[in-house]
RNA sequence: GCUGUUGUAGCUCAGUGGUAGAGCACGUCCUUGGUAAGGACGAGGUCGAGGGUUCAAAUCCCUCCAACAGCUCCA
């Protein structure tokens, strides 16, 4: 979703590659650090362990990764975390017989032989049972590349290592989950089982590990969100649909305020689009129908509806010809693309197609719209628009995440269009603007990304020159930041340079937020032109980009942040006001009334409780200030103030609490 | 979408074929207190949905829905 609306074209182009073509030379495979060397023994004994329980089972890979290690791996029983228990004690069996990790190098045609006859990853011979994946494995390794094996007991297992001395040092090992997984990560590829392990060189870090996990677990933000009341997930209203609470309203509304401010600084003009759009537009910009599986079934035309339904048309039928387009769009996107870039196969003679409406998966065509509204002079460039703008994208199921991976959700998206000498200082602006937007909420454990083009490759549009030039903006604009940045070649869209930021959250998930993408195909395809100081027509460059991402996953990577403690300028309640009898239930409304009249969001708790038990409800509900009130306080006119992380901070007089309180507030405050 | 796990009160969870449970939250009452839980009583459930097995199903089986973990994906 952080990707704004990089136009279609060309999918199959963009898809990774797939990872058997990252081959690691035998020399980058030795500088395994220590503990994934450990780690990988610990795969092979978890293979052979799992080979003394099952024989039948062909091994795949058992690489280490972060955290642990994982074996892929193929056999008729399914694993289920009941049989961890049985594996663990295998594994423990064999780390006590302290088995020695023997090298071999072997000629290819003893690799074979030994594949074949089923050794290879086995515990012995085994006749019928060739080893397929270690044949596949074998085939893949270059012509001279040295074949090595591994020895551990009786299991020899294809491998390049490294490994530890002896199977004794991998005594801390605990077994964590399993999941499918497709051979070489190929869908169309076997389905396969993976089980992952951890393994640490002693007993205090193993537990150590998983007491991270539970502090990981207790600062997740759909937990706190439940907790904390700031948003809500129905079945019925549907999957990745989020329903805002007022809590959550109230954090998402001042990231709204604080954002929009920002962009008034810098002289972007705020815009309102519809969440439809036609069909055509979408056909216009390319999106449709090539990416119709990620996005929402079309909306058909009534007219358009009754009439099929009178030809007796199926479902299948009518989406066929919402798919379709007209010859004659597909001859000028072609023309003004440069290239073949619509296949003739989507072409409908033009008294077949249907019109409908779009819920719109990316804000650009609408605000490409509002930009070839009028004719543009240059003096009016940089046109900077921009919109809290909601979009619907059809994510596959199994990847919905809370907050952070959703099916509509709103992003804070803007559309520069600029002319080709403005597009270094525009992307310089944005970076700017996305680090004071991530200073002020405390996330400095960021990283830039920079995706340049593949020189080799001939997947990118646009001339040599024009890259070249925006190449070198977003490298110098990403090295005035000060913070890490990493060029990537190859992962520019195919439509011109990319900057992304990359936010690592407290468990070390990293998140995409911010991407700046400058674009020269959008503005072809859409025709757009503003009239120069020669007072002749010139095609803008366009530059996407979106701050954060989206406000559902910002605020879900800032819960897990703040782990629910929200700076006070955020959070849902500020103050709240907790009173020690009924005896200065006045006293406590007058303050109620002069903290409400200030513009602070504050509560007033009268309830029969006990202070204590007040206390501890205000903590656990993460309100940043309590204060707490009794006839002491009454008398001297005064507060005594608790805050959730600082503790009891004492009396102080109500002008002076105000005061300090909406400071911090203004300033925006951590 | 794929593999696995899970689904019982608003929340966290117990309940292995025989009359639906606990704690917290909620409501009423008593208590009027000094920095993380005062007490009593009460209300709250078609056990995710649908089908099947059984004299009998929250419990066993099937299908669907949803959540979680991982895989794949993310314009």
């Amino acid at each position: 979703m952080s990707e704004p609306c990089t136009p279609p074209i060309l999918r199959q182009n963009a898809r990774p590659i797939p990872m058997s073509t990252e081959r690691k030379t035998l020399d980058q495979r030795a500088q395994m650090s220590d503990i994934e060397r450990l780690r990988h023994s610990c795969a092979h004994i978890m293979a052979t362990a799992i080979l003394r329980l099952w024989p039948d089972a062909q091994f795949a890979y058992g690489p280490p990764i972060e955290n642990g290690f994982y074996y892929d791996f193929q056999m008729q029983h399914r694993i289920t975390p009941d049989d961890f228990e049985k594996i663990e004690a295998e594994m423990k069996k064999i780390s006590k017989e302290n088995q020695k990790f023997e090298w071999k190098g072997i000629s290819r045609e003893e690799a074979k032989a030994m594949a074949e006859s089923g050794r290879l990853g086995g515990l012995s011979e085994r006749p019928g049972n060739p080893s397929i994946f270690k044949l596949d494995l074998i085939d893949k390794i270059p012509e001279g590349e040295q074949i090595s094996c591994f020895q551990n007991g009786d299991f020899i297992d294809l491998c390049a290592g490294p490994h530890v001395g002896y199977s004794g040092k991998c005594k801390h090992v605990k077994l964590t989950s399993v999941s499918a997984s497709f051979y070489m990560g190929d869908e169309t590829k076997a389905s396969l089982q993976r089980v992952y392990g951890t393994a640490f060189e002693s007993k205090e870090e193993l537990e150590a590990h998983f007491v991270r996990l539970e502090e990981a677990k207790k600062r997740d933000h759909r937990k706190l969100g439940k907790e904390l009341k700031l948003f809500h997930i129905d079945e019925d209203v549907g999957q990745g649909l989020i329903l805002w609470t007022p809590n959550g309203a109230i954090l998402r509304q001042e990231l709204q305020n604080f954002i929009s401010e920002e962009l008034r600084k810098q002289g972007y003009s705020q815009v309102f689009t519809p969440h439809i759009g036609k069909l055509a537009l979408y056909k216009t910009s390319g999106h449709f129908p090539y990416y119709k599986d990620s996005q929402f079934a079309a909306i058909v035309e009534n007219d358009d509806l009754a009439k099929v339904i009178h030809e007796g048309c199926g479902c299948g039928e009518v989406m066929a010809r919402l798919g379709g387009i007209s010859a004659k769009l597909r001859q000028q996107l072609n023309d003004r693309a440069g290239k073949e870039v619509v296949s003739e196969e989507n072409v409908l003679p033009d008294d077949q197609l249907l019109d409908g409406f779009m819920l719109k998966p990316m804000n650009c065509p609408h605000h490409i719209k509002i930009f070839d509204s009028q004719p543009r002079s240059y003096r009016e460039l940089p046109v900077r628009l921009a919109e809290f703008g909601t979009v619907y994208r059809w994510e596959q199921s199994g990847e919905l995440n809370g907050l952070t991976r959703v099916r509509g959700f709103t992003q804070d998206d803007a559309h520069l269009f600029c002319t080709e000498d403005q597009v270094a200082a525009e992307v310089l602006g944005c970076l700017s603007l996305v680090k004071i937007v991530l200073n002020t909420l405390g996330m400095t454990d960021y990283r830039v990304r920079v995706g340049l083009r593949d020189p080799d490759s001939s997947k990118f549009t646009g001339n040599p020159e024009q890259w070249d030039k925006a190449e070198d903006a977003c490298r110098a604009a990403a090295a005035t930041l000060g913070v890490p940045f990493t060029e990537e070649p190859g992962e520019a869209a195919f439509y011109g340079p990319k900057i992304d930021f990359v936010i690592k959250d407290v468990i070390g998930r990293e998140w995409q937020l911010g991407t700046v993408q400058v674009d020269y195909v959008l503005p072809v395809r859409f025709d757009l032109s503003y009239i120069g100081s020669d007072n002749k027509s010139h095609r803008p460059v366009m530059i996407h980009r979106a701050h954060l991402g989206s406000m559902e996953r910002l605020c879900g990577v800032l819960i897990e942040h703040f782990a629910g403690h929200f700076p006070t300028w955020l959070a849902p309640e500020q103050v709240r006001i907790l009173t020690i009898s009924e005896k200065v239930d006045a006293f406590a409304d007058e303050i109620f009334a002069q903290l409400k009249a200030a513009g602070l969001r504050v509560t007033l708790n009268q309830d029969a409780d006990k202070i204590g038990a007040k206390i501890r409800n205000a903590q656990l509900d993460k309100v940043p200030y309590m204060l707490v009130l009794g006839e002491k306080e009454a008398a001297a006119g005064g507060v005594s103030v608790r805050h959730a992380k600082r503790g009891d901070l004492g009396v102080r007089s109500i002008a002076e609490f105000l005061a300090e309180v909406t400071a911090e507030v203004r300033e925006r405050k951590m």
